[in-house]
DNA sequence: GTCTATATGTTGATAGAC
DNA sequence: GTCTATCAACATATAGAC
């Protein structure tokens, strides 16, 4: 792996682990034992890094689409929601849990990039739970949309809580969204 | 109203507005046109007036719960539910969806403070879905603990999803959210 | 309670040598 | 690509006068 894609590695589980604004030049530089100045050299500017961080999480989540694409859709969904399993596990959160509540402080060019990440992440939950739902595999009322909302948003502070309200968070909740959904 | 509790109001506004790691002594002196130096004498650490901040939201929500202690619990989540709503106007998120990302950046004093409100807003919210079960005004399957964090979680993202994917994300969650509960 | 003044550290960022 | 050196700005925090 290059010393670019290193930093926005390490960055990533800073993000995810601190916060955006909670992070700094110095907690990238000493864990690579370069100086400050080399990782300007490879990101100029702070919000370049968060870019990279966002735009390596969407092509990420596309590989992870295609790699689930033959899957039936409660299938794809279980998928989905071990994604977030595997960070509960690692004791981080969502890219959209750690970016979303410090939005309003973030420069221009990083918030269209978290809009963008969520959009296309709600894009492909909301078709993946409409043809689940067509098929018989899901059972939920109102618009797909609305529910992914829901799905998307459940995971996301699963994450969030399982760090306040004790371990056991994540999977009771993680029980209860596919209970919901698979129920008859 | 008296120095102390402006600056705590401010800041509550600021955590729930920037986050807990973006907002400084500058923030508070500035509006309130005193020097950094008036707010240390108030508030000598900034965890001191973050500990003021969840103290206040803590004796705010308990106020609340004794006006809807009369109503029935349909009702007294409604009421819970557009406290949300009503923050969601002054475009601000709630408490925890501002601290819980920042959660292991923050003093133990503060964690513990998060924490104890996070267990005081889901105890009621569980004794609530639970009586409310019982008489038949509410419909879900499974522990009410486990459905009341699905309650709280999809209030607390809604707050955050609103900010990034749009201005009716937290109305179609609320109505939702609320639809799920109701239904037969 | 608020002020001036200051201490001390950190931040994001840049210039120029190697 | 990484270094040294440096910067201005800002952070949290304290001492002592009024």
């Amino acid at each position: 792996m290059n010393t670019r894609d290193k930093i926005t590695r390490l960055a990533d589980q800073l993000i995810r682990k601190q916060g955006y604004n909670a992070f700094s030049y110095k907690d990238l530089s000493e864990p690579m034992q370069v100086r400050n100045a080399a990782i300007h050299y490879h990101f100029p500017a702070k919000a370049d890094v968060g870019i990279a961080v966002i735009d390596k999480a969407i092509r990420e989540f596309d590989e992870y689409k295609q790699q689930w694409s033959d899957l039936p859709e409660n299938e794809q969904l279980e998928q989905f929601a071990q994604m977030y399993m595997r960070n509960c596990k690692q004791g981080l959160i969502c890219l959209m849990g750690s970016l979303a509540p410090d939005y309003l402080t973030l420069p221009e060019a990083m918030q269209m990039k978290v809009r963008a990440m969520g959009q296309d992440l709600l894009d492909w939950l909301t078709y993946c739970l409409e043809q689940g739902r067509k098929k018989g595999l899901f059972s939920f009322s109102g618009e797909a949309y609305d529910r992914a909302l829901l799905v998307a948003s459940t995971l996301l502070s699963a994450l969030l809580l399982n760090r306040v309200l004790g371990e056991d968070t994540f999977q009771r909740m993680y029980d209860q969204l596919l209970s919901d959904l698979l129920k008859k």
